[in-house]
RNA sequence: GGGCCCUUCGUCUAUCGGUUAGGACGUCAGGUUUUCAACCUGAAAAGAGGGGUUCGACUCCCCUAGGGCCUACCA
């Protein structure tokens, strides 16, 4: 029996994974693949309408996404409801737990009367003689909470928080008839069973559970069980520093791959939001499972930053090899209405370097591969047009194209470069007498890079031919 | 209403009582330059407010203000 790291994401099955929850599932990935551990998925549909399959399959296909991998098959708590109506029925021969009779009209009721008269909520039941219950009402389990005294929860990331008991009344633990879902649990005693009997060690999670936690202490002691490390992380806000909510933009992280963030860029951003090892603010994925911990994560909730991601994100998209580049960005040329035959493939390929430090997401890659897309005859409009007006600058087009045809350096853009330049000096002109002019008749004036890497990624062929496009009417 | 949490540049953050309060994104200025980027250099930019404790507080304590979470037979 060793102390191994058990951690787990278990989020509620809500039809996308929420960028907050893909933060959260990180850290405990981290956490747990950083130190050898295990990490498991976990679905919260306890609620039967909640137990969906599709949305169970948007969550793997989220945690795919970011390159999170768990452990064994995803749990469904739905599934485990036999187990916690054990645990719940263990609870009522302990006395840890009794049977309630209110009806809904009176449970609203004397809620109501607890918060006017400032007191803890009651039900009657609590201390009632089993002799006087009811044989055919309906009843839910309810948790024998502590009325006196206070509950400490040692919290990783918040410190010791202790709230006083009286704040925390006696939370159903088994639903009765009066509800459409008898039998079933609610989710403090659902998490805590789970918890318990999947082995989790550290329970890593949103902020907006830390009350939930001193309940689920309580339930823990009840059953004599261990009390994981807790770790509440601070919910990610938007940039007007609310609850990160729709209005915000994009929720899922299946939005952010759709519009061209990277994994690894994704990972790298959310990371760094809410955590931090000193001034690092790159950390790839091994670098990042080699130094994540608890302890460097903050209190304070963080505004999400689009233009740092795409900052982050750029990074990682010039780390990515040509080839890898292009695969990953083939399906946005598609989208774009761009057909990837073999050539343009190639062309892509060849454009790659300059594509990859003009993107800061692959959603930008056919615009700025808008020179290699053109179609010849290129359309050179007003400004584009105007290198090509001066005086002799189609002449030296012509010329160039003539030199080049000639030439055997297709292979290597900085030998065009070189070309280029040397055909300047033999001239005795300066260059910017025929770079203009060449700009405009291989890219009709669209963002490109430098010329020979032009020539070399659209090739002789269309290179020769584009410059032809432009040469003097031989009259 | 009650319980709990939070508060350093616009944003993410460093600082674990003594610093010219550091870094990153963004912004601005300059450089590079055959276009647009990228890139390089530099600049502006912060301790919510008020009380304490201390020789000395961003750092410890209290109050106020602002924000957030929970307060279900939801999760």
């Amino acid at each position: 029996m060793t102390n191994k790291v058990v951690t787990r994401f278990a989020p509620s099955p809500t039809g996308y994974l929420h960028i907050g929850g893909a933060r959260t599932a990180l850290f405990s990935w981290l956490y747990a693949r950083g130190r050898g551990g295990k990490f498991l998925l976990r679905i919260e549909d306890t609620d039967r309408a909640r137990h969906n399959e599709a949305a169970v399959q948007v969550i793997v296909d989220g945690l795919t996404l970011l390159g999170l991998d768990w452990d064994g098959e995803p749990v469904s708590q739905f599934s485990r409801q036999s187990r916690h109506a054990e645990v719940a029925n263990e609870l009522l021969a302990k006395g840890a737990a009794y049977r309630c009779y209110m009806t809904p009209e009176e449970t609203n009721a004397a809620r109501e009367k607890a918060r006017e008269e400032k007191t803890r909520f009651e039900s009657p039941w609590r201390d009632a003689d089993p002799a006087t219950a009811p044989k055919d009402k309906p009843f839910a389990i309810r948790f024998r909470a502590p009325q006196t005294g206070q509950t400490r929860v040692r919290d990783a990331v918040q410190g010791d928080v202790t709230f006083p008991n009286d704040a925390l009344d006696d939370l159903i633990v088994l639903r009765s008839a009066n509800d459409g879902n008898e039998g079933a649990p609610t989710y403090n005693l659902a998490v805590v069973v789970d918890d318990h009997d999947m082995g989790v060690t550290h329970v890593i999670r949103g902020d907006d559970h830390l009350n939930n936690a001193a309940r689920q202490q309580q339930i823990y002691e009840a059953m004599g069980w261990p009390v994981p490390v807790f770790a509440h992380v601070p919910l990610i806000h938007g940039q007007d520093g609310a609850k990160l909510s729709k209005r915000h933009g994009a929720l899922g992280v299946e939005a952010y791959r759709d519009d061209g963030f990277l994994p690894d860029g994704l990972a790298n951003y959310l990371l760094r939001l809410g955590w931090s090892h000193g001034d690092e603010e790159i950390i790839p994925r091994e670098r990042a499972l080699e130094v994540f911990d608890i302890t460097g994560i903050n209190k304070a909730p963080a505004r999400l930053d689009l233009e740092k991601l795409r900052h982050v994100n750029a990074h990682y998209l010039k780390t990515l090899s040509d080839a890898d580049f292009v695969a990953r960005a083939a399906p946005f040329f598609e989208a774009a209405g761009h057909t990837l035959d073999d050539v343009t493939l190639e062309r892509l390929t060849r454009a790659a370097p300059f594509l990859k430090s003009r993107c800061a997401v692959l959603k930008e890659a056919p615009e700025a591969a808008g020179f290699l897309l053109a179609r010849r005859p290129l359309p050179l409009a007003g400004k584009a047009a105007k290198p090509l007006e001066k005086e002799g600058a189609r002449g030296h087009v012509k010329s160039i194209a003539d030199m080049l045809a000639v030439k055997a350096l297709w292979n290597d853009p900085t030998a065009l470069d070189a070309a280029l330049k040397t055909y300047a000096e033999d001239g005795g002109i300066g260059f910017g007498e025929v770079g203009p002019a060449l700009r405009a008749a291989l890219t009709g004036g669209l963002p490109s890079p430098s010329l020979g890497e032009v020539l070399y990624s659209l090739g002789p062929e269309e290179s020769l031919a584009r410059l032809t496009d432009q040469a003097p009417e031989r009259g």
